[in-house]
DNA sequence: TTTAGAGTTGACCAGCGTGGTCGAATGTTG
DNA sequence: CAACATTCGACCACGCTGGTCAACTCTAAA
């Protein structure tokens, strides 16, 4: 049926992984990524992910050639993931700043329910830096860091900030003040699984703090008073 | 000469390392801290220890009859280092916030400037939670967080801040922004000696942020206008 | 000079967890 | 039936673990 890329010649090994149904995809990639998430690339062990993953320890060098090459196959997945469901998504041409930081935790929030795992994992390979990994997908990486940076810092329109002060310094206060909160909000919700939680009451609350943001360092409207 | 306590009844054998020259304590201390606040406990290592430290295996567990009694020592070791280096210098009475936030950023970089091992060290007992302490040095940590706390959020006058707006959520804006310009500065300095660097330019930039901090969430002093 | 004992070393130990292999068992398909 | 893909977990060699200990040096008192 669906063997006809491993028949072929120069079928990769991994494509016996890619052929799998979704469901068993998903709970071996969960648990790679979890494992390798919270302990590193060389402390992750093989041994706990085919556990966590309810399958035999054969099966993973049966769909990856080694550590490495799930290490490598799982960047690759979080990096397409992370631009599809989230960078991908950001409305570029927004220009207020309030609003566009409003869109990108949004968009994280929501992406980061539908797979936290990816988000803890992304966290270990950016520092773990380009060890373990072919020049390739590092320059991957690297390419997602600039998007990223260029999502939170281009194209914002400064002008409507209080002009008596250094609009770069208000731009970092309101970036870092949005940012707080989310800190603060992600580390009152550890333990509970994101995608359950209704965050309506979190917005709202979110949402009175941009208020006071804009009134504090946004020029009024109403000319002179 | 110092051997009094050694040979008396009773002694500890921790009372060896007490002993010792401070060079040559401080050595496998800020070993032990730096092994300890790179892997966690289980993954931390003797061998990598006596290493750093330029000891052989045998001292170690000449000083310390074991990796859980060296652990414990440090965790009590940094325990005292923060509360005298850092929290014990803080003026409770400041009730000026951005004040008390200035003070609090002022004195944590000087004890982190004297040493960062303790400060990365005490992040980990901080995250490793009981696990390994006996319950007298779990209180004595939880103690020290609520010290930390305290200092943080007690005895804070926020009746100047602006009228217009929820004082406590002013409180935190303030405090995220505090500590999102304290975090970027730390972050562009890894891989520097926080010790050797000059800090001079880095407060200048501080207070101009305090000073739009303060234009923007604090009651203008000419009262109308 | 002898000697007791503190200080110091690193080879060594048993044990455990590692990434990876493989023979055998079990589908699945023709 | 045969051919082949899939699945399993016992097994392997190995590296590193926390901790031990016989041997050695150094110091200082007798």
């Amino acid at each position: 049926m669906w063997s006809t890329r491993v028949k072929k010649e120069g079928s990769t090994i991994i494509a016996r992984f890619e052929n799998l149904e979704e469901s068993k995809q998903q709970a071996i990639r969960q648990a790679a990524l979890a494992e390798f998430a919270a302990h590193g690339y060389e402390k992750a062990s093989t041994n706990r992910i085919v556990k966590a993953a309810g399958i035999g320890k054969g099966m993973l060098f049966y769909y990856f050639t080694s550590k490495q090459e799930l290490y490598e196959y799982l960047v690759k997945y979080s990096l397409e993931f992370i631009q599809s469901r989230y960078l991908d998504k950001v409305d570029a041409a927004e220009r207020d700043l309030i609003e566009r930081l409003t869109q990108l935790a949004r968009l994280k929030m929501e992406a980061q329910a539908e797979n936290e795992e990816v988000f803890q994992f992304s966290a270990v390979f950016l520092q773990e830096g380009e060890a373990h990994l072919p020049q390739e997908l590092a320059a991957n990486i690297e390419e997602m860091k600039q998007a990223g940076y260029k999502l939170m810092y281009e194209g914002i329109d400064k002008s409507r900030f209080r002009k008596d002060s250094d609009p770069d310094k208000v731009f970092h206060l309101i970036r870092w003040s949005i940012d707080g909160y989310q800190q603060e909000l992600l580390a009152r919700l550890t333990g509970q699984k994101l995608a359950d939680i209704d965050f309506a009451p979190y917005w709202e609350e979110f949402y009175a703090y941009l208020a006071i943001l804009k009134k504090s360092f946004y020029e009024t409207e109403e000319g002179s008073r």
